[in-house]
DNA sequence: TACTAACCGAGACGGTACGTCGCGTCTTCAC
DNA sequence: GTGAAGACGCGACGTACCGTCTCGGTTAGTA
């Protein structure tokens, strides 16, 4: 007895050609741009193999998104003092994207998470917000540095929310990004 | 003195038949699937009289929004209670981009901006952040219910990248942006 | 031993529809205004498929007139009488080439034949000129009606020219041709 | 009395800037790829002016033609001896024909003939086959070199078409041409 | 001398066609 | 019986010219 099909099964070889093929020309040329058959020429594959697993486009930028092919881990350290890890992790951040065409890949990421729903649905997730970002801000809550009642997750998406914005608008102000880090995070206390 | 050049000169009929044109199919078909041709088609002009005055799609849709052709105005009321001026602000936005395609209204504008530097240049300043949230927000430094060093700027971009990640993954949690906004605006000293 | 590449064949189908829209539009509209876009509307195909296989729109007409789907056959009888023969062939010529658009369909050719070396290298041989004429004045070589030297397929080309100049010249001089062709033929010994 | 209109009179230095530009452009680029806008632009001159004073593309060729400024002037000699003077036309009319991009020259003036009537109607004229080589005919005739009977003008269209059949044909055989000459102005007599 | 109408350059306009690229589907052949 | 290769119908791209039109500036002639 047997559930075993016969014939070859998924290409595991094609697979990882595609998702490389994907990620480099994401890289390279950016969403629009992106394209099936540049995707296809790059990764030496037949059209038809990225049409038979992948419904579009957008899903091939979402699973290499998922699958970290697309950004360097962007983690926040905890060193207890919340302050100076959330500039750390901001360093680390408008590092990326104000390198040559690194902001083109935030754009173009969010050009893809607007576009598709796949990617917008793992747009966060991909850029290590939840796991990391709005992690370490909730870690800041049971330190006592941040009010109990603080929305880590929320608070965390309009941090990057921020940093897209400006990404969005072309404009590169740092200052204005730790400004608002340390008013987001202004304890509440210390000003009575 | 004159740097007039002698001959035609551009026609006002098209140049607003065209607008019309890309806010109506923007509106209609969204950023991708917006298409010079269909552009002319509609407005009842030729592709090169587009091509003779906007050097991309994005340009077009950038000249819309300062327009303000794309969206409505997103004013904020000023009642003299900061938090709930934003509620109802947040309700109006909130209320448009949840309409049938009016998320695909606000992530179109995103995709656009994120393809070109003309439309995000203009993104903040055509959704009226600075000229409403922005503007309420510094009122509510004056009248004392923010703290003085409040950057009301990013702050207000703070809150519509919080509503742009919330789009771009498809979520529709208003409860949540209402505590983000709760938390953001926590007086530092009522909590003492 | 193999040049096969793999994958799909070239559409017999839509090889036929092309040229046969060629020739239906080269005879409805002419050269110019014979479109390679009107051609594929034509033949219900996309334009890159032309483009995939003819390098120009010359090469189409010079492909439909070697495929004889241009112009009829412009057979010469032998009936023994050369210069019965010649007037018959002269007779159905000058009458297709009189017809309403007929003498366009001549001029066109030869705008094309103008054009692109692909049709002019097959324009008499679409016409028949070497097939039927030459051959028949060769005929008559042996028949001892012309000179031994007689250089026929120049002698065909002479009188193909003939029409060919008079039809640029929009003129319809019946009467002159037929006397020139009698001069051509005009027996050497006849006259001793 | 008067029917002087006031104003300005037509502009004798824009006409031959244009017919200039025609001329020298229809050298360059040929018949087709000639274009009005590049007219007027090497003329210096504005479209306006053209299509004021001339109907089309081919009635400025027209104009070039009879003019005498597109092709140099094909004299037949007359030294006596008829033969050697339809070689030296010959190879007058074949040696620029020949010229790099000449049988373009040629082939163009075809195209332009073929398409506009006012081209055509003066093809024979503009490469002096009426004036020249009809003549030189004529006069052989007088001289009792021809039949009394030889239709000249047709006999030198018939010439000048094998000339353009070949030129067509993309061909370039010398020795053909005169062989054919040699036939056509074979003595009856001389072979009684 | 001033008026005025036609000519001039320049070029914007609504169009049509160009030749190219990519889409998503379908077909063939080799492994 | 999968997968590369790629042909297919389709639609949009950005460009070149078409022939018409509208400008401001520049001449002639009247008046």
């Amino acid at each position: 007895m047997s559930d075993h099909r016969s014939g070859p099964v998924r290409s595991a070889a094609a697979r990882e050609a595609i998702l490389d093929a994907t990620a480099a020309l994401f890289d390279r040329v950016g969403y629009d741009h992106l394209t099936i058959e540049g995707i296809a020429r790059e990764a030496g594959v037949g059209k038809q193999t990225i049409y038979r697993w992948w419904p579009s486009r957008g899903a091939l930028v979402a699973e290499c998104l998922v699958g970290r092919r697309l950004f360097p881990d962007f983690d926040v350290p905890d060193t207890g003092d919340l302050l100076a890890d959330l500039d750390t992790w901001l360093d680390t951040v408008l590092g990326v994207i104000e390198a040559p065409s690194g902001g083109d890949l935030l754009r173009s990421l969010v050009a893809a998470a607007a576009e598709d729903p796949a990617v917008g649905g793992h747009l966060s997730e991909g850029l290590g917000i939840e796991r990391s970002l709005a992690a370490r801000l909730a870690a800041g809550v049971r330190a006592g540095q941040l009010p109990v009642d603080t929305p880590a997750p929320q608070l965390g998406e309009a941090i990057l929310g921020a940093v897209i914005v400006q990404s969005l608008g072309r404009s590169d102000d740092h200052a204005a990004l730790r400004r608002l880090v340390r008013f987001l995070l202004r304890s509440p206390t210390a000003d009575a």
